[in-house]
DNA sequence: AGAAATCCTATTAAAATAGTAGGATTTATT
DNA sequence: AATAAATCCTACTATTTTAATAGGATTTCT
């Protein structure tokens, strides 16, 4: 029930993004730097929401990626999905495939498997990147960094 | 995201022994048959539900495996737990490491991960073996049509 | 022209997964 | 006592996935 480092450095590399929304494009190297990750794997997993069409990119010196939606409008289960393939702790619980399952007991189990993949979409469909970086500035406020003492 | 399928096999062996809870021992290799699962893979799966207490074992012939409570005290949470390891889709939320994350604005994805974490444990927490025994039954009689995937 | 960037394909080391193989031991039954 | 049925145990292995690295080709700003 792991999540891999490319499901997580997408989701921090695109938050990343949304921190920077509307200050042009962020190149992957900035991204990289600031998110402690290889800058060579990172192209990899970027290139994916890139064909996913969550991001834009623009070639050339000065160029790099923008988000292609606004921050609420994209999830963390918009990413995750691109990144990791559909939410499914088992295969006869994935959506995307149309097998079925020949074994009746086993209905039992797939129902729980079923309730797993639920309970985590609630989650992570419910998180856009905006909510990511509102939260942000709320520690950071909280931290005292940008709080005059009273 | 996935489960493995010690998981899963794992789950549904210990459905299964709840299926027969109070009628002795019950033999890997019905367990197995029943269940669709290589006996001899089965073996190990269920050696690490064995010292975890989750089951008793009787050797020899007309022996087999019961287990050590009652279905209703037993969770799928308890199986996965020992068989998957702790619950964490990132390591930063396994409560079992005590490492600390050094960057703060991963304290926001630390975040998600720990909501994915809890909603997930809410699920596989909160059913018994004696719940999907309760199931099945209820299935059972609502018969004659083919079960239908949810 | 040169630098900064994205884009693309291939390779690889390590780990996890999903089993197999082959036997040693224990115990009920005959 | 012999046999068969079962658990127990260690090791091996093939395949896949993971997490990168390598090495360029291409595009575009300055």
């Amino acid at each position: 029930m792991k999540l891999s480092t490319k499901g997580q450095y997408g989701v921090r590399a695109m938050f990343d993004l949304a921190q920077h929304f509307g200050q042009g494009p962020v190149s992957l190297k900035l991204v990289a730097e600031r998110q402690d990750i290889s800058e060579h794997y990172l192209e990899q997993i970027i290139a994916g929401l890139r064909k996913a069409g969550l991001v834009n990119s623009i070639r050339g010196a000065q160029g790099g990626y923008i988000l292609s939606k606004e921050p609420s409008a994209i999830t963390v289960g918009d990413i995750i999905r691109v990144l990791e393939g559909p939410v499914a702790p088992v295969d006869c619980v994935n959506e995307e495939l149309t097998e079925r399952c020949a074994r009746a007991d086993q209905c039992i189990t797939k129902m729980i498997w079923a309730k797993v993949r639920d309970s985590i979409e609630q989650v992570i469909d419910g998180i856009t990147l905006a909510d990511m970086v509102k939260e942000a500035e709320k520690m950071r406020f909280a931290e005292g960094n940008y709080m005059y003492h009273i």
